[in-house]
DNA sequence: AAGCGAAATGGTAGCGCTACCAAAAAAACG
DNA sequence: CGTTTTTTTGGTAGCGCTACCATTTCGCTT
């Protein structure tokens, strides 16, 4: 007589989803639990003959592995939490739309969080996203909570820090330098013959980015020996409307500014529209520069001349950082300066 | 003398991560472990002095809740992943922040997965988030393989198809009529006078939403008795570069065009910048008619006409409707119909 | 054919939490 | 006060999977 194991339904004894698990899997092929898990996770180290077994078995039952389950058994649950200020900052989206095409092609899913630039908000969204036991993480900037930072450290799991680059990482980074940005477009308007250059920003006081990039500005107008203080900023989100009511205060308050170096693209192609709308000829009457490199400069009239940073590629290679650290190799280097290139337009 | 049990770190034999545990908790505050779990997820059923014991001893270890554990031995995962075709479309990305600070507020964290239009990418990807456990699904669209559809419904928990509306969803449905919104613009043109109007779209075999904004515009020419098949069309991504392409093409295949209704505003504001750059009056020798309402629309000379969809608030609609869903109760209509405007502007 | 190391397979015991039910404590009742 | 009802707390047993180690099978040598 055969010893009678409990059938595979009976064996439910409560709250029973009755979803397929591994163990319908391995009655089918004739093998033991662990002989499936194998067979799907390292499939060379199972015979041809099983493995063709429990694979038509894993077809004909419709068998999806509980990655919940699995995840608790072993360490990560495949899925990388990608934690971001804003989602209504294209450049975040781009970047995000990087990191999730590179992750999601190797079997990652990418966790959305935003902190709408708050560091508390960041600090407790980062302990919760570790709940759910990710394979690593990727957050926004070098800032952070001490305590944020100091538990990512302690955690022993990839980190990827992106947007920013510098010395003190939690483990890896992949960024722009933004104050060498910032330096290089205010370079670029004083070789142009411009003396009274301005900077306009929004939200600076929570986007230190772009404070980092008025720095870069700062310095190097004070170097060469103009005005280096005129700084125009709001405190509303960036957007087109923000930009074009900067230009117009900018304008208002200092009717004997030659050029206009703006925080971001959005900013500068509002401030060219209405430059535009008004009939003020730019560069002639007034100059403009962006930074980020919107697709959307390269339609204007003039085009708008701006520091493009690759921003997918950006995504891209910090998800690949991530896939290097995440696969055990050691990733060739733990910092990538993704780079910026100056485009000279019509606009400067 | 007291029974032993095993002190708390002996007991883990192997592969423990040395993170706090609810036992840890348990012991601290002196109560069960199950104690700890009914403080923290349903705090109404522990007594007042249990509960701030345990929340000290929460607040002293730093204990964070292993949610992959509880996800396994309880239903969810408080998780709903969100299914878009792609998400370097604006107009998604605007969706999927709408869900993502509704649900994040309340607790849900996003799981993001891009289908690039392609309906057997749907299926698999959808199959292999089923494996997180999620609270919930949002996708995008109502056509799905027959299997997804299938598969989602005998699920049995809530699912929203967004963007489009119809009689026939999986669970419940949150978006905007399609053809009607193009019919509008198409009727629209008519009463401004044109006769000649072309429609202008790219990847509308895949985008079948943009395919049905045409119908919309189709029909609504033929019942008013003016040619209704002019259609211009390319299969790559929507683009201002693309708009600027379609633009020139029909200029000039058909130079007699007297307006041009494009399937979206990116299509439309390239074209516009493009008549802009070449000096060509618009509305006066063409006009041009979007849709969406992106925000640069509004800062474009002439401002572009068009129809605003509101996505962000399809965003926060769908999430309330799932989470209504979530916590039990019947949502009010398992269908919402979003709505659209007519923004009528100086391009048309 | 016996002996040996390597490769393939299986048994057991959790991962950390919560559902279920039972027990204890507190409150309400006659 | 004892008894019933209600509330609060705890014990046990998994959720579905995989790490670890033991066992079996296989190929190869001498």
């Amino acid at each position: 007589m055969l010893k009678q194991t409990p059938t595979t339904r009976s064996r439910r004894r409560h709250r029973g989803t009755d979803s397929v698990t591994i163990q319908d899997v391995a009655s089918e092929a004739g093998v033991a639990p662990i002989t499936v898990s194998r067979a799907l996770n390292t499939p060379e180290s199972v015979s041809a003959k099983l493995r063709e077994r429990i694979d038509q078995a894993v077809a004909k039952l419709g068998y999806v592995p509980n990655l919940v389950a699995g995840g608790l058994a072993s360490a990560g649950m495949r899925m990388i939490p990608v934690v971001v200020p804003s989602l209504s900052i294209l450049t975040f989206i781009e970047v995000i739309h990087g990191i999730q095409q590179t992750l999601e092609q190797a079997g990652y899913q990418v966790l959305l969080g935003s902190t709408d630039f708050d560091l508390d908000r960041e600090a407790s969204l980062i302990e919760s996203l570790l709940g759910y036991s990710p394979s690593g993480v990727i957050l926004t900037g070098l800032r952070h909570h001490e305590r944020t930072s100091l538990r990512l450290k302690n955690w022993g799991r990839p980190v990827v820090e992106i947007m920013e680059l510098g010395d003190e990482c939690i483990d890896m980074n992949v960024g722009v330098d933004n104050h060498a940005a910032g330096a290089c477009m205010a370079q670029h308007l004083l070789d142009r013959g411009f003396k009274r250059i301005a900077y306009l920003g929004t939200g600076m006081s929570r986007d230190y980015r772009a404070m980092q990039r008025f720095e870069g500005h700062r310095e190097t107008l004070k170097t060469a020996g103009v005005e280096f203080d005129l700084l125009f900023r709001r405190e509303e989100p960036s957007s087109y409307e923000a930009g074009r009511l900067l230009f117009l205060e900018a304008l208002k308050t200092r009717p004997d500014l030659e050029a206009l170096h703006f925080a971001n693209d959005n900013l500068a192609a509002g401030a060219l529209m209405e430059a535009n709308r008004q009939g003020i000829c730019v560069p002639e009457e007034i100059a403009i520069g962006g930074y980020l490199g919107l697709s959307l400069g390269e339609h204007l009239s003039p085009r708008l001349s701006t520091i493009t940073v690759p921003r997918y590629e950006m995504g891209v290679e910090a998800a690949k950082l991530m896939l290097s650290r995440l696969e055990g190799q050691q990733p060739l280097a733990p910092r990538l300066d993704i780079g910026y290139e100056l485009k000279v337009r019509g606009s400067t």
